[in-house]
DNA sequence: TATGAATGAGTATTCATTCAT
DNA sequence: CATGAATGAATACTCATTCAT
């Protein structure tokens, strides 16, 4: 628990100074410093620099999975309109307090093609399954008539 | 002028890689193997590889300037509608064309905030000047209304 | 009593890790995780790594000197044949036994000069004082010629 | 050349300290030091570090060949005994010329195991060949009885 | 005693830039 | 003009050692 404590520690320094300065801008040694911790201590908790950056990827699909669930098992929406209002809500509720998550996600990530390329691919693919699946249950329910896109 | 070929070739081999591969990713050794170039060359055609960046951002906006000019100084367009449909058109063939300046200016440039921040913004403004104007020059010729956002 | 067994449980280990890696690719945490103790630990019985290689070194003489010391004292060699025949067998067996020192003071010694090269000369030299000594006796009492090599 | 110069140049030296001080502790710097040449030149000329010991160790083997193999091809040795007489004479005045190599050959390479035993191995089975196929030669050319080992 | 989280000095390696030819 | 060999500042990463618990 101690550890995952340092783990987040890190893992927050990382996503200010990288979303503010880029990911190649933003040197392990930079973050050390923001968090005030030794250099060897980020080795303790990743194995390097693109380790860090896959994590603060999965952080952020992590986070938005958790909002997306407590939208979608929440059983009280009757019918899709009101679901879809509340998950675009409770979404964009998220961007807005994970603006530096989503900075890097939107603008950093791109800059980083052959590294991260696959990871961000397995991120949209994730976030489409989940709009997708709400779809298909949408439609099972007999929300959609079949003729639709 | 052969100077200017010369600089020219380098800056559609950088273009094209770093489309591809990002800033920090493309190397000035790379894009001088790309044209078939000595390493040594490039520095008598750029300062360094900031200038070669900036360079090809401004070459971005030159490019649409002309566009964009040869749209708006044309007498044959007597109403608005038609006037900004001919602008959407003529900029959308451009980017089509000149995708790879697309993704440095979308995605490559987003990446590397610090240096590039000032050109991109200035890049910006410049844009938007282009728009005010002819929108003002509209305004002037009665083609709105003054009560319009 | 219980830390001499600690200090020789570390040392067990190292010897064995060291005579298959090399000192620079045997780690202390290498070491520790192999005796299964903490890593701290290994400072209560050690001042630092170089002081555990020495201590190698040293076990290796002294284990060494108490196979000769036992072939000397021992009274029951009367001819000087004979007498260098069991230390020799002794030394052999002793060898044998000890594959890993002899391991690391023939191979593994060498590769660390600058630190070890006084430990090893003195290691040598006693070893050499030994036989020298053994001889001289020898010479006393009267099993030699006095114009030999 | 004038790269196999430069190449040759870093070999004599890390020869020289690696002999010296053995491979972990003779550092990259230290060579470029010794030899006066800026870090970077040596990863003009060698890959890695690692890639550095091999090449000492191949350019010990290719040297020895050309001894033996002048020894060998020479057709004046009529009898066998003259021919290993030269075959011995040379490879000593070579391992005399070549007292770094060899050291390095026979006290560096053997702390370093993980990493050079490959290598290791495969010189030794080269070395191993000559040998033997001089001896078939031999055998063949009636110098021994055949019911020998 | 025993531990392992934290540390930072030390090292290999990269890459933009220079300059002699 | 053109070149590419040479350079070293900058950076990621390792590992022996310390120290609070």
């Amino acid at each position: 628990m101690k550890g995952e404590l340092r783990k987040n520690q890190i893992l927050d320094g990382a996503k200010k100074l990288i979303a503010r300065n880029g990911y190649y801008q933003t040197h392990v040694e930079d973050i050390l410093r923001e968090v005030k911790l030794g250099k060897g201590t980020f080795y303790l908790y990743f194995k390097n620099k693109e380790d860090l950056f896959i994590s603060i990827l999965e952080r952020f699909l992590d986070d938005w999975e958790k909002i997306v669930l407590k939208a979608t098992t929440d059983p009280s929406y009757k019918d899709l309109q009101s679901y879809f209002q509340a998950l675009i809500t409770r979404s964009h509720n998220f961007f807005k307090l994970n603006e530096e998550l989503c900075n890097i996600y939107l603008r950093i990530g791109p800059g980083i093609n052959d590294i991260f390329e696959p990871y961000i691919e397995r991120f949209e693919q994730k976030m489409l399954n989940y709009v997708t699946d709400e779809l298909k249950k949408a439609v099972q329910a007999g929300f959609f008539r079949k003729d639709m896109d």
